[in-house]
DNA sequence: GGGCGGTTTTAGGAATACCTAAATATACCA
DNA sequence: TGGTATATTTAGGTATTCCTAAAACCGCCC
């Protein structure tokens, strides 16, 4: 059963699902409502449909959780996702914060032959521009990141691992920082009372709010240097 | 008013308007919706939702006309359309016999700004695989080919200037035979009674049926030699 | 343990784009 | 010029996906 035996809506759903479900657990109706910016009322109908496809299991009142199905259905569309994204980054010179805009209308109409033609192309990629793991064509996907840059204390450096693309105006912000996935950084300092920390990046420092510094995740921790 | 603010139905609708009008004239409901795999009721309506969108002229029982602004979004769907099949055999590799479904969908979902990136990656194509012209940025488009392979005689030697794309099967025996855009070809001999034409292409003779060889335009034509 | 606020569902409806069956207009032919 | 076959439209319906407003539920706080 490919991608296509259902719609685009559905499949926009699971993808939110998905995501909620990574972050929060059971997916509660408003969450889902305020992600894919429809009225809870909507949203319940809809949640109803999936339960009726087996692709969620679903407790009125309790939320949803993706079925086995479900989950790979939600996993496929977001491998066509991180796919584009690489590959319009990659081939088309987009830039990274147009490319999550195109991707999502793009995602819903790629077929498979084309999915392994771009997959082949870009060298099977492991994550998109963003630095967001592309799920493999088996449905596998690694662990979420657990640390963000604002989880480092004064001293520390890391790697970045993956910064959240759903804002362009603050991937731009992103860029100008030098803030991208592979870039090394350092906390030089963290003002206290959820103040601003103060970053090094190729060889410049630059003050960033806290709140911002929680959509870049992290790895390769290190203390002190 | 960009392509998007026109669902993809609309889209469809003007774009296989376009096509009719262009071999017919007015488009008549049957016609229209043998095209489009709709019922003729189902055309009827469509037809005077876009008479009120001030796409088409229509009079009823007399057919439907587009008018320049439904022409023009004809045309913007058509560029995206050749466009994309253009990009996907020559970027990505995909068989000419596959392409045209592909930009069937992925029409309705390109941006501007990415038709733009595509046209300067390929250098400014005039042409789709199947040989047929895309239109230009400004809605320009030159005339239909006039002279089909069926119309040749014997001992007439021409270019093939343009394939049908509509069925894959004809395209994959189209490629078999040698009969892309831009090949010679040399009419060796025209059976009567409305028999096959033996062609000539890169040194082999094939026979050909009348009727398929009306689905191939040729220009350049010349007599003997 | 009752009440209250926020969450969620139900009820009722709108828009889009299809369909089939029946009615009607057109065009052609005798 | 009437009659009929064909083309087209009208009438009535279905499926999808969204909406607002109102009702129902849940959990927390006093
Ligand atoms: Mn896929
Ligand atoms: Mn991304
Ligand atoms: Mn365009
Ligand atoms: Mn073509």
């Amino acid at each position: 059963m490919p991608l296509s035996e259902h719609t685009e809506s559905v499949q926009d759903y699971l993808k939110s699902i998905f995501d909620i479900q990574r972050e929060h657990g059971r997916v509660a109706t408003t969450m889902l409502a305020e992600r894919l910016g429809n009225s809870p009322a909507s949203v319940t109908g809809m949640i109803k449909k999936l339960a009726a496809l087996n692709l969620v299991e679903y407790e009125p009142y309790q939320g949803a959780v993706l079925t086995p199905a479900g989950e790979k259905i939600a996993l496929e569309v977001i491998r066509h996702h991180r796919l584009i994204e690489r590959y319009l980054a990659e081939a088309l010179g987009v830039p990274w914060d147009q490319v999550h805009a195109e991707a999502e209308k793009w995602e819903h109409v790629l077929s498979e032959d084309l999915e392994d033609r771009i997959d082949a192309v870009l060298g099977y990629p492991t994550t998109d521009p963003h630095g967001a793991p592309i799920p493999g064509r088996d449905g596998t996907l690694p662990p979420p990141h657990t640390t963000r840059l604002c989880d480092l204390q004064s001293g520390q450096s890391a790697t970045v691992a993956e910064v959240s693309d759903h804002d362009p105006a603050m991937l731009r912000y992103f860029a100008e920082l030098g803030l991208r996935p592979g870039a090394d950084v350092t906390v030089v300092a963290v003002a206290p009372f959820g103040g601003p920390l103060t970053v090094r990046l190729d060889n410049a420092e630059h003050a960033v709010g806290r709140e911002v510094a929680g959509y870049v995740a992290v790895c390769n921790v290190t203390s002190g240097g």
